[in-house]
DNA sequence: ACCTCCTATCAAAACACGTTGATTAGTAAA
DNA sequence: TTTACTAATCAACGTGTTTTGATAGGAGGT
């Protein structure tokens, strides 16, 4: 465990989903609400296949939902995981800055 | 640029150290306070030269800082990456929640 | 100077990841 | 049913990352 509710392989999944530019301009872009995949693809100047990929990738971290609307996919971001992310880096950030190590190492 | 003073290539360099368990077990034992290397790779039971690596990684992140005494290198947590984590989270966090694309997409 | 200790760096191998173009699945309209 | 459209999946390729064991560098001690 890594803290909290967290397995370290939940957060490992978490960050390595944001750790990508492709990822980090989809979620920029559901920031301003729902978007279906062509939009996606036509905004980004991306292919099809490409983007389909890196949704799967956000969506196995639960950082976006998806949703079916006759032939059109939308994607959205999940506020619950929002929620997650800052409890993960609040529990990477409370160091009790507990000065040191005072003894000698080896 | 992804958000205030990110630009995406230095989020994306701050996400991928923290997308790796051998990493997110180092910042955490960090947290505990300054270490040198040799600790470190006693209470993990890991190869010297993995750690090296991934310390290296944490490092060009930003998020660890080093200094040497003697032959140890000690490492600890660079609270100022823990602030700008913060503030990258809290960018991807702000979700106007501005319902959504009323209209047909494609 | 020599030896020992701690750590970084290197090269090679093993592995994981992202891109591409083609195919498949599902939906709707004609 | 046939056709058109949207999106997911697949395999193949190229690239980047991680691990390993060996080597080198730098600091102290003898």
């Amino acid at each position: 465990m890594v803290a909290g509710d967290f397995s370290t392989k939940k957060a490992v999944r978490l960050f390595h989903a944001l750790s990508d530019e492709t990822r980090l301009a989809l979620l920029y872009r559901l920031k301003e609400g729902e978007q279906c995949v062509c939009e996606l693809t036509d905004a980004m100047n991306a292919a099809q296949s490409r983007l389909s990929f890196h949704l799967k990738v956000l969506k196995n971290a639960g950082l976006v939902e998806d949703r079916r609307e006759g032939r059109w996919m939308y994607y959205s971001l999940s506020s619950q995981a929002m929620e997650e992310l800052e409890d993960l880096v609040d529990s990477l950030k409370k160091v009790a800055k507990s000065d040191a190590s005072a003894g000698r190492c080896c």
